[in-house]
DNA sequence: ATATGTTTTACAAGCGCTTGCAAAAAAATG
DNA sequence: CATTTTTTTGCAAGCGCTTGTAAAACATAT
């Protein structure tokens, strides 16, 4: 309800004598401009305060300086570290974020992404989302801008930013084999999720490349939560014998199987070793400090917004498919197995 | 880049056989459309999959349906856990959240606030500006829609939403003066910000009321982060005689405080004691598990977001200033003083 | 049946901007 | 200097919607 209105670009047309067009002209960053008349549409500008309307210039065909960032929920520091890259990156430029959460939307998602196109925003950053196919059609359809950050395309014909979830496993448990491990329990994650189906891939593939048996017991299931970290790591500590390590899927998992190993009166990394997945900002806090494999969470965000921004600056650009590598942070939680 | 073109009010009207005008006030909530032509309308919006353009909307006097977020940064869990309350709070709505990261734009506030007011978002949430006078002098100048959260605001002249904090460090101080501490040593918070100012005087206030001297030795400088924290814990651990106890005025530094002292061969709490304030996810998780001052941080978000739902619907409606408890969570971190 | 009042619909204008097209101005050419 | 070419500017239309105003349709009373 704002009250004094705003100037428009009569306004400065008015003041600096020219027609507004070549105002509109000179703020659009048209070239056919005379070098005088720029600055004298520049001044008025100035001394009016002028500020765009965003809402006219996208309805009149200009673009709306807004990128959509479709996230699933918020309750996630995962996610929220995401949106933090984006944002980075989108600073640097013009563009402003427009952030849908659609957990709560479920069955909506059609309707979003037909909003979105509507002039919502030039672009869709689409994070993690666990059903894409409704979007993915409309957008494809429409030749829309977006970009896939990690979340598996089966179909290919997305540009995409991911983390080599497998290699950072196998990285995981290689280094707990190396250490001399021959027990290695595996708390695993949504299984509807590629990450998780892929950290599970990485686990038996480094067993399997170093001769090692792999034994369905040693597999506990879990959904990437520290409550089910907890109850998996109960359950592989009653094995007999039990691992003299074990890898979670997520760090929060491992969380969870910290508490449980405590409770079981073992001490971490003495009695037994423990890695996990991501680095959340807890994993260097913990006592013993948890030893993991980094996501590049923040540089996924960033690379995200990159790659649309590249394409919103060339929109023929062909589909691109970047895969960021996970880092194995070596911290407390590891050692060799007892004599 | 769409290349379908939506459908509009003028193709639903065809559809339907009647004006576009009865269809933008059929699907805008007028009252006086005949029960049979508001069908008709809705049976053709539905069949051609229409989506109203909400620049369009908003260019012609509706309402944006955005709401915009103003936080300083992504970079603290504690701005993305009140960005989330926010968010849970619109998701009941219709409105969007137009996210705006200041940090970066140092100096172009008040360009911002403009080009908000100028039909980007229909109100402003201020979430801990740390320097709001360039923005709120536009806004209520345009006597505009918005909430300051956590946020002094010395004019009075906001609608905000706070959280006690002179009464949390009060209790947390009290709690450990119980206990039986008589050297409580406290980590101070950023000294611009109004809530270190606060608990600074909780803490020296608990001290008074119990008639405990208070020690300016006792109080170490700090910067609200772990690495401050931990430099304040030594400093203070040095002391002779050392503190039994330690209240730090925030989690994160009370997370730094908590290396300190182990590394001084100290344990936590049979030798020293230590609170934080926050309550950040970290501290049930931190061994041993942190006892602390819980800030609702989603909560505020949330009722920042009914405050300003509420503002919208009734833009007559008075400043008001909600003021949140914090609750004290006792964990593991604290104990008597050794005898 | 006519007059009167009420509900419902249609038309027009305009929100602030972009952009195609044509006219004007400036520069280059003969 | 007239003519052609190129650069610069202005006008008009239109993006999709809301809303004031006026006309049409309907109901009610006379």
């Amino acid at each position: 309800m704002p009250v004094n209105k705003m100037p428009t670009i009569y306004d400065i047309a008015k003041e600096a004598g020219v027609s507004y067009s070549t105002v509109s002209r000179t703020l659009s960053g048209f070239e056919f401009v005379k070098e005088s008349t720029r600055e004298k549409v520049l001044t008025a500008a100035n001394k009016l305060g002028y500020v765009p309307n965003q809402q006219a210039r996208s309805l009149a065909g200009g673009p709306s300086n807004l990128i959509g960032v479709l996230v699933p929920t918020l309750a996630n520091d995962y996610i929220t570290q995401i949106i933090h890259g984006i944002d980075d990156e989108l600073t640097k430029s013009s563009y402003n974020l427009i952030l849908y959460t659609t957990n709560r939307h479920q069955g909506k998602e059609a309707t979003y992404a037909a909003a979105i196109m509507n002039g919502a925003a030039d672009a869709l950053l689409l994070v993690a989302p666990l059903i894409t196919d409704p979007y993915l059609d409309v957008l494809r359809e429409q030749n829309f801008p977006y970009v896939l950050i990690d979340q598996a395309d089966q179909s290919d014909q997305s540009t995409a930013v991911n983390t080599n979830n497998q290699k950072g496993a196998y990285e995981a448990t290689k280094y707990l084999i190396l250490l001399g491990h021959r027990r290695i329990g595996f708390i695993a994650g949504l299984p509807q999720l590629n990450s998780a189906i892929e950290r599970f891939a990485g686990y038996k593939k480094a067993l399997a490349d170093h001769s090692l048996p792999f034994h369905e017991s040693y597999v506990a299931p879990g959904r990437f939560t520290s409550g089910d970290g907890y109850t998996a790591a109960q359950q592989l500590l009653n094995l007999t014998p039990p691992p003299t390590a074990i890898f979670a899927a997520n760090d929060l998992s491992a969380l969870g199987a910290m508490e449980a190993i405590r409770e079981h009166g073992l001490r971490i990394p003495d009695d037994i070793s423990l890695v996990g997945f991501d680095d959340v900002p807890q994993a260097p806090i913990v006592y013993p400090k948890l030893t993991t494999i980094r996501q590049p969470l923040h540089q996924m965000g960033h690379e995200g917004a990159r790659l649309i921004l590249e394409q919103l600056a060339d929109p023929l650009m062909d589909i691109r498919r970047v895969t960021l590598d996970t880092e194995l942070i070596i911290r407390d939680s590891c050692a060799p197995p007892r004599a």
